[in-house]
DNA sequence: TTGTCAATTGTCAGTGACTGTCACTAGCCT
DNA sequence: AGGCTAGTGACAGTCACTGACAATTGACAA
């Protein structure tokens, strides 16, 4: 990345990354066309397809990175904590550093408003749930050789995640939908769901 | 229903799902364009989009009926049961009254392979979860009624669908990836899968 | 410095999903 | 029988995306 063909690459990624996130945050998913990125970039629509696979992949490339963001943190927890512990602290942990692997793009406020804008975007949402996955088959994969477990013959890795999965999905819905759009206030969601988990599923919720 | 007109509808709409499914199953979700059946059933293509909203709807549409049929199951469990025990006996009995719905439309074996197509065609996976999140919504209303609590303050409606759904999408996979494509494989997955929801989210998994 | 090679880009033509419009046809109803 | 209306086909247009080829431009050695 010192040649300067790799630089003159690297900003044009960068300034058609932020600019359809500019016009994906302002104008919306639909209502802006690969055309209008590249032109306000200045180069060819075909060009635009050289870096990104798609329209989606632009749009879901913030999210991309702090999932692998998170994949990172659950690696690095401590081996001797227990697998769901490793998961609730690895995400608090993305979460507060967050800023810190955003930026280098954009500021913290576009992915949280892009965030919303994927919620808000049948497509985008469809997408995202799937690329999901993916990181949740990764995160399993993790799991399971932390705890010395085949991933193909024990299902608890792949149960744990896809519960895990489940209630993160629902912290980003209910905190896109919610008044309050700061980091704190979905943080504060995370920490909330997952203790309310145990008490969702024990039972009837009937109090009298 | 018995005018001559919402018959021929009725036909037309029946034989392009069917021709759909069909294609499916047999060419792949991709290598089917709208045309290949609009032509097959012999009309335009802008027919075919006045039945469907798109090609996804087409290709989901039997999907959509079991999940319809998912939730009345759902609906239809004594209310004295604890929430997860209805949704899983709820999606047992499904199961087991799935060729019912389905056949009015098409063998139990299409929906099967339909499956398996939508499990391995990401932007049928993706149209998939998105929609199963709409279901979910709907259970979780449901689920808050039965139990007397409201939805948008007490998060365990919502919580305990988003669980149940993770473990269920993730039988889903193992199922349409696994070896045997039975309605009894499935079954007998999702009965192993929520067993195991317990032990996989407590403590550590090492037995050592 | 220059010439060669390889990477990057633009242009163009084409496909496939989907939409709006409008004229036409065929059941429906009196 | 004749007017009304729902359903259809034909057509034109948009947008995402792809393959092919030619032009340009940076890299690197002679």
């Amino acid at each position: 990345m010192d040649t300067l063909r790799e630089r003159k690459k690297q900003r044009t990624r960068e300034a058609l990354l932020r600019t359809a996130l500019e016009l994906f945050t302002t104008r919306g998913y639909e209502d802006t066309t690969v055309d209008d990125i590249a032109d306000a970039v200045d180069v060819s629509q075909r060009t635009f397809f050289r870096y990104f696979a798609g329209k989606e992949e632009a749009a879901l490339a913030l999210q991309e990175m702090t999932e692998t963001h998170f994949l990172r943190a659950v690696r690095d927890r401590p081996p001797q904590e227990a697998p769901m512990d490793a998961l609730r602290l690895a995400v608090l942990d993305s979460w507060d550093t967050l800023s810190e692997v955003v930026e280098s793009v954009a500021p913290v406020e576009v992915f949280l408003r892009m965030y919303q804008v994927i919620e808000s975007t049948p497509v985008l949402l469809a997408a995202h749930l799937r690329r999901s996955l993916e990181t949740e088959e990764a995160i399993a994969r993790v799991l399971a050789e932390r705890e010395g477990v085949d991933i193909d013959a024990d299902p608890r890795p792949r149960l744990a995640v896809a519960v895990f999965g489940g209630v993160m999905r629902l912290t980003e819905r209910s905190w896109s939908t919610g008044g309050d759009t700061s980091l704190d206030a979905i943080r504060a969601l995370t920490v909330q769901y997952l203790e309310q988990v145990g008490p969702a599923l024990t039972g009837s919720w009937r109090t009298d």
